[in-house]
DNA sequence: ACTTGGCACTCAGGAGTCGGGAGTGCCAGA
DNA sequence: TCTGGCACTCCCGACTCCTGAGTGCCAAGT
């Protein structure tokens, strides 16, 4: 059906559609790519192209256009993820070894990714639920009230206070943080119910009530119900070409800030070490339909802690976005692995 | 020079303006507002108005909008802070109360705010420069490595690694903890340098290196250059009306992207205790020369931990927006001091 | 001294017209 | 299977025309 040459016109449309932002015509084409055949031979390939699906044109006199399904057999056969640029690479180590937290990390992350592929950038924080107990702290607010503290191994503090239904003293205290702390110190988050599921029975039974609403706070909060979290940068890019989206930028500023729809985007990633890229229709948000998304988990080892990406017009320049979100995500990966 | 009834006119142009987005003119001026005189009398307030540099017309044969000018004396002269509407109280209460930590607390603000104004919100998160020391914990991570997490009044936690000069045991950290957790406890951080001054002489001299270090972190990372942090939200009704923004959104979503802007935006304010307007071109901020910024800080009787505001189109209802950001403020104040 | 109606003037913006040019589809010949 | 030729389509920019909202100013009225 679609043999090599029509295969090369494809890629060389998208090629041009992509960098000029302009339908592509039979003869700039045939020009510009050294095809070695005529307009009218392009025209022919164009209109098998056309029949199959791949490529559109607005309105009779005007060139075509790439389709969201051109684009997938684009992305998917006729190219390849770009490697970086040296410059690019130096950007991203000098730009995120200064950072001094996990929240440095993240905010870093996001920047460097939208300036990079001047899209606009979504980092996700290190999932909860994928991290371990590096340590947990209780402080003692007031008697019948303390603050709990968690820390992952990936950085993350997540605090909560909780009201107890009785007074405590100092040594109280300490008692639960020996408890806690023995139990939890190193565990995933995910067998922390479990650790914790023999707790009453085995405490003294003076801090039982008490020591049930910390549990419960733990389970649900931290454990049932994490909270996720997102950086978002380069909101500005999608200004760049107001051609590219039908109307307005509305509805993906909408869908942009929407943690939700964020969190789905990049979760919906099945194999976290390869870059996944979902283009126009093929999103399930509403909003971000004449979008592309470009997104990869980051973690030690194929394992993901959370996942980043890209959100750019369809019309983007997918080898090298995927680059970069690929590179940025090894970085990042590789800095939160050895933190 | 401008007597009564002319000021009533501007206010007349600056409501009909805000409500239509169009340029208004005698004729439809002089009917929808009862102002007991014709057309022709409109007519010269109109110019007298223009002379003085509170209106224009984009061309000859259209309405009069008015000046940055004219929104400033409406805004100090004509208008009144809108109190909220029953069912807004509502909104705000029960849209902040299930909060259940600082984060929470900020972000349900931010998104509050953008919703009840319909602009940009900006919530700036309670400044460490004006809180006090809560809790210092110090966390053994490994025997050259700790962790420090700050947790301030206002319910911020921040933490920094620190890489130790020497190897430490879990009875020096015991001593570590002991020796700051008694002079910092409530301590306001900006006496937090004098009340750790004498340290080191007084400390055993085994952990004094070690103790150096810590102090340096603590002092640098948290005092000198306390890192302050934003939360933005409703960036999608910059989109609302494409009529307002010259160009494109385009410089006013980069400024936004600025936290130093942002900050910039909401530390012009002195007087912590009153809305604040800054309209067009007052804004020393490029990019944000065609919007107007309505501020205010937020804390507990009249002092300030941080600010909040919302970013508009300075043809924006100053009256009601002036008293959405006073009512979320006065909450959020409230709501953190009882933290 | 204001206010008012009248009137000539201005000018943005929509509707209609037109021609150029880029691009297409198709066909017949190599 | 490719290619050159050719008729056809139709967007787009330029041009013109026209209408209507709105103004500025003047002279008369109160």
């Amino acid at each position: 059906m679609l043999d090599d040459r029509k295969l090369e016109v494809l890629r060389a449309i998208v090629e041009d559609f992509v960098s000029t932002t302009e339908p592509v015509g039979s003869k700039a084409l045939a020009e510009r790519h050294s095809l070695g055949v005529s307009p009218a031979t392009v025209r022919n390939d164009m209109a098998a192209l056309e029949d199959e699906g791949y490529i559109t044109h607005p309105h009779t006199s005007a060139g075509r256009i790439p389709t969201d399904k051109g684009y997938r057999l684009f992305v998917d056969q006729l190219s390849t993820v770009k490697p970086l640029s040296p410059p690019e690479r130096r950007a991203i180590q000098s730009f995120l070894e200064g950072a001094v937290d996990l929240d440095d990390v993240v905010r870093r992350s996001v920047r460097l990714l939208a300036q990079l592929t001047r899209q606009v950038a979504v980092v996700q924080y290190p999932s909860l639920s994928r991290s371990s107990v590096r340590h947990l702290e209780i402080v003692h607010l007031a008697p019948n009230r303390l603050l709990l503290v968690l820390i992952t191994d990936t950085g993350r503090v997540e605090q909560r206070v909780v009201e107890l239904p009785a007074t405590l003293s100092d040594d109280d205290v300490g008692l639960l943080r020996q408890v806690f702390g023995a139990r939890l110190h190193g565990a995933p988050l995910v067998d922390v119910p479990s650790a914790l599921s023999d707790l009453p029975d085995a405490a003294p039974p003076a801090i039982r009530p008490v020591l049930t609403s910390v549990m419960t706070v733990v389970l649900e909060s931290l454990v049932e119900q994490p909270e996720e979290r997102i950086a978002l940068a380069g909101t500005a890019n999608l200004t760049r070409h107001s051609l590219d989206f039908p109307q307005t930028i509305r509805p993906v500023l909408e869908a942009l800030e929407e943690q939700v729809v964020l969190l789905k985007l990049l979760g919906e990633v099945n194999d976290p070490t390869t870059v996944h890229v979902k283009i126009g229709e093929e999103n399930n948000v509403e909003g971000l339909r004449s979008t592309s998304v470009v997104t990869m988990g980051y973690g030690p080892d194929g394992s993901a802690y959370g996942g980043l990406g890209v959100v750019g017009p369809t019309r983007m320049d997918y080898a090298g976005n995927m680059g970069q979100v690929r590179a940025v995500a090894r970085y990042v990966g590789e800095l939160l692995a050895g933190a």
